[in-house]
DNA sequence: GCTGCGGGAGAACGATCGTTCTCCCCGATG
DNA sequence: CATCGGGGAGAACGATCGTTCTCCCGCAGC
């Protein structure tokens, strides 16, 4: 087997893993049996968990953002733009290995605790967030809506984890078109 | 030292631990030794680790509503008792041990796996749904709005806990007034 | 065919953890 | 004062886990 075969299948698998039950209850020696990838080659593309979790969360990260800027940049409008973001959490939560958002979750399990982890997961929120900061200011909306559209995101993330349902997406969506209506600067245009 | 002082001591010991680093990462001996309560005494009250989990989640669920009933019960118009909960999320996340919310934090760690511990985390979060809906009705607002609430709430507990700062409930706060302005029943009247 | 050698399978090791057991002290009771 | 029982301190036990080590197979080169 390829090395770059037996990396892609270590960082999903781990990832599924990870995602199903937790990072710290799933064991290397689940993984290898899992991913079919010896301990020793595991071993040395990945010299231990740490950088495998760290690994699959960089992964990960980039796994999101692309499918939320291609969700973005597939509407013209600024508008549209915002509310395309709802829409990718929308299709997400009806996927049916969904179980909420992996840098929540891992911020819950290993939270507080510095390191490279927490890191990730902060940036990845703050990415969000600039995400949200640069399409309010491209539709000509207020900076404070930005952290409301951040807030939004989030909880529908949470929210559509814990309770297993994906209508919090909608919920948001809603939510978030009230919010542009309310500060919408030019005087008509229905949405 | 009294069977119900022992007892709360572990409760709140337990409490401050997880809170700080997480279910799996704190041992039993860290338990004992924090809170001065002998290995003995603590399987005597708590048979497993995770029955002092459920206890821990319970007595966590019962405060956090008291806070909430007080803060809500504060206020006698109906717009100001939904905006009270954003007012508590305020003063909790300015808390120097917030490290988000214990419920969505145990989901991520334990989340998926039955049992329960979920249970727990499920219910805690449906009883903020319920409180919202009902505060939305007597408030004349449409249903729907309920939901959005939440998730606002919600969202701000996730966002400040991984940013780690209080400003999420504010904003939160913010959004809820304009939400609650957009479907104002009667005419007039300011907030 | 013989020799290395890279890699796979899984045993082994050391640490940690949940839980139980042992030993000892202390105070109550006659 | 002797006895007895409950509780504290911490050792012990069995399981799990991250990580390393051992053994062996299959294949490239001569």
């Amino acid at each position: 087997m390829d090395a770059e075969t037996a990396r892609t299948r270590l960082l999903e698998t781990a990832y599924a893993l990870f995602n199903e039950r937790g990072i710290q209850a799933v064991g290397m020696d689940e993984i290898r049996s899992a991913s079919g990838v010896s301990l020793k080659r595991l071993y040395q593309l990945f010299p231990s968990k740490d950088e495998l979790v760290e690994a699959v969360l960089r992964r990960r990260d980039e796994d999101v953002r692309a499918s939320v800027t291609a969700r973005v940049e597939a509407h013209e409008d600024p508008e549209e733009r915002i509310l395309a973001v709802f829409d990718f959490l929308d299709a997400w939560f009806r996927q049916p290995d969904f179980r909420g958002c992996t840098f929540i979750n891992t911020f819950g399990e290993l939270g507080g605790v510095a390191g490279p982890v927490g890191d990730i997961a902060r940036a990845h929120k703050q990415d969000l967030r600039d995400l949200f900061t640069a399409l309010v200011a491209a539709a000509g909306r207020p900076r404070e809506l930005a952290g409301q559209l951040t807030i939004l995101a989030n909880g529908a993330m949470a929210t559509a984890g814990i309770e297993g349902s994906p209508t919090p997406a909608r919920q948001a969506r809603s939510a978030a078109r009230t919010l542009l209506a309310a500060t919408r600067p030019a005087p008509a245009r229905t949405t």
